[in-house]
DNA sequence: CCCCAGGTCGTCA
DNA sequence: TGACGACATGGG
């Protein structure tokens, strides 16, 4: 399928290398090619307008979906750009950018996979799992694999995962998907739930702590913009623009917090996304 | 050889 | 609670 739509804050570099995601990459001629749920898409910005070509699995309401085409984002930039210059400068940078609305179950496995990682490793592996356990789509002549079901990855042992280069992270991402795919762990249920029981609950797996939990609640269709996921970025920026004391409090992560809860308010993830964007394509 | 990466976990005070 | 080291792997 194809389509053409003009829309408004919508930057394909923004979108897919702001950190969000990690199953999305650039190609030659600038646009990005991806892969979500049993879709197929190449994406790309042609004198305004936003070019969808995809497999015959994607459809209009999809892409609405996915890319979060329903939510005003002029609105939210205003909103942060009054709160000071930092802001100002952070969402004129990402002006692009849109949160994608990322399979929950895909999106805690991909996170639990970032702990202490780099994002090219991580893209690495994930495309590994995928490669083995996922489904195989064909596209253009070329294949491309679904990510698994929590069925499908619920057949990889410890070895099989330490195997593909997980490291460390390789029991927790067996221990998550066993607990997942019994049911024991409810997945809809997170959607019934406030902000605040939604993240004791996801501690609740192996390899998710409060970053990870954070990520999982921003990046995903639970879509909660009040988290604050703090990594080492995050710390990096927040230290620079807002905390000019002693070493201690530079350190404390519910220092942080409370200065962004403060100061961004139940915009803080969206707040967040700028920040690390703005900053990690800085040092880059 | 070092250091670092979208941290979490177990342990110990 | 809060600090601290271990934890695999690959790139610079």
């Amino acid at each position: 399928m194809k389509l053409v739509k003009e829309i408004d804050s919508f930057e394909p570099k923004d979108i897919f290398e702001c950190g969000q995601c990690f199953r999305w990459n650039r190609e030659e001629n600038g646009s990005y090619t991806g892969v979500f749920s049993d879709c197929v898409l190449n994406v790309e910005k042609c004198e305004g307008n936003i070019v969808f070509n995809g497999n015959e699995n994607v459809t209009e309401e999809k892409i609405n979906e996915y890319f979060d085409l329903n939510r005003d984002y002029s609105k939210i930039k205003k909103e942060l750009s009054k709160v000071d210059n930092n802001l100002l400068e952070a969402t004129n940078f990402g002006s692009g950018i849109r949160i994608l609305n990322q399979d929950l179950w895909e999106t805690i496995i991909s996170f639990i996979i970032s702990a202490n990682n780099n994002i090219p490793r991580i893209k690495g592996i994930i495309e590994k799992i995928s490669k083995k356990y996922g489904k195989e789509i064909k596209f253009n002549e070329k294949s491309y694999y679904e990510f698994p079901t929590p069925k499908e990855l619920s057949k990889a042992t410890v070895e099989d995962l330490k195997n593909l280069g997980l490291g460390f992270r390789d029991v927790r991402v067996y221990e998550t998907t066993q607990m997942i795919n019994s049911k024991e762990f409810d997945l809809d249920e997170l959607y019934t739930l406030d902000t605040k029981q939604a993240q004791e609950k996801l501690l609740t797996l192996s390899g998710v702590g409060p970053k990870v939990a954070d990520c999982i609640l921003l990046f995903s269709t639970l879509k909660r913009f009040d988290v604050f996921p703090i990594d080492v970025w995050v710390r990096r920026v927040m230290n620079d623009l807002y905390i000019h004391e002693q070493d201690e409090k530079k350190l404390n992560k519910n220092y942080i917090r409370k200065i962004a809860d403060t100061k961004f308010g139940t915009l803080e993830g969206m707040a967040q996304q700028y920040l690390f964007y703005w900053k990690r394509e800085q040092s880059a």
